[in-house]
DNA sequence: CGCGAGATTGATCGCCCTCAAGGTAAGTGG
DNA sequence: CCACTTACCTTGAGGGCGATCAATCTCGCG
């Protein structure tokens, strides 16, 4: 545990929003902030609960969940190790839009959203790069949007794993970010047709599947493919 | 044309984003900034589009359409008259993500991001209200995430017409914010669709239609109605 | 009146969900 | 080492929602 307590700074100075942060801000940050353990599908925080803080992952993973009346779920997104999120609250001083729950053994660092702020109001360049991380989001969001509604499945599931290639010109062996299910809820989708569609990429000679790995040998070709499916 | 070029001074004041500007900034602002006219249909910026300024809709409405690759359209977000658009792009000095195109005539004030960023910077106060509109945003589209995903036409019609009351506990009166179509494809359905819908509420009793105009006596007994037919 | 855009209604189809039944590993205790 | 368990994934059959295609209707307008 002082293992991971130990390498917080330097954990917190490769994020994006930290990295250009000095020493000493970044110190008063950590004094106020706080380690915590959860197991897995412990819930971190729920909609609409009043937010205090924000996180940063520091080992496993974190699901964001927006759930309906019907009890219906959908994983917005997979937070991994060493992301930041929730950070976007801070400026409504108002409640999560999401729940957070921990898939696995999951370590976060809690940090208060009060002492954050008031860091931020006094250094202009700082509050910058907030607005460029929410702009980013922003994009992330919207094309998540276009995607969940004039994409098909199938479409859905090839931008995903071409987005988890590193370049689209070479082949690739990729790993899935959580088991298969959650993917599944991540992408809009029963784990039933999940499977199906991986099947008939497998089928059709454009991935191979080893467990959570993925072989794609020619990405480029995945993405033509998919684009003639819409027809 | 001139009668509306006087007004907009009191038209961006009336914007959240603008309401506490300083005069000066706002003068500066206008200078550089000028109006443009639309015809119904007109593009005012396509998607990927190096962006280098943002709008304010001064007349008419403006929709904000995600394409996909095979040709389909989503209508993210219609723009209101007296709404900002598009202001969330500056911090990334990127491109738009989204093609906006004009319902009916209609006339925009072209902000220049440029300067709108210069004085941003050396206004700290600023920022911060930025950083909470782009929240209010985030919100939005996490909302309108969760309603594609989860939720049924139905319900995603009925959330609709619920946030086009001004109270939940009156009846309201609430005239649609565009054409039908226009309508269904902002809520990701056919107009088809959308027109069996509203059938549907009809037949129920839960609402009247009268061209643009629909009448709820109840909307509560709509929110109730919604809810229950999940199952 | 005749025209055309938008809205409605009907018939049909396909995608994806649901429900249900194996299948395939890993871990456990004998 | 091997049944047994458990969690996860896969595969199959069937159904429902919403899209598509097509015909009719309404209304504003020249």
């Amino acid at each position: 545990m002082e293992a991971i307590t130990d390498n917080v700074p330097s954990l917190l100075r490769e994020t994006s929003l930290f990295s250009a942060w000095p020493e000493a801000l970044l110190d008063s940050l950590l004094k106020h902030s706080k380690t915590v353990h959860l197991g897995s599908g412990d819930i971190l925080f729920v909609e609409k609960a009043t937010a205090n803080a924000f996180y940063l992952v520091l080992s496993g993973r974190i699901h964001l969940i927006a759930a309906a009346a019907t009890g219906q779920e959908k994983i917005v997104e997979i937070i991994q190790e060493n992301d930041l999120f929730a950070e976007a609250v801070a400026f409504l001083g108002g409640c999560y839009p999401v729940t957070a729950a921990a898939e696995g053994s999951t370590t976060v660092l809690e940090i208060p959203l009060a002492l954050f702020l008031e860091i931020l109001e006094q250094r202009p360049q700082l509050m910058r790069q907030m607005l460029a991380r929410l702009s980013m989001r922003l994009h992330f969001l919207v094309k998540e949007l276009r995607q969940l509604s004039v994409e098909s499945a199938e479409q859905r599931l090839v931008s995903y794993l071409l987005d988890l290639c590193p370049v689209l010109d070479a082949a690739a062996v990729v790993e899935l970010p959580a088991k298969k299910s959650a993917v599944a809820a991540r992408l809009g989708l029963t784990p039933e047709t999940f499977s199906r569609l991986l099947a008939r990429l497998r089928e059709a000679g454009l991935i191979t599947v080893n467990r959570r790995v993925l072989d794609i040998p020619d990405p480029r070709a995945l993405q033509c493919w998919a684009a003639g499916h819409s027809s």
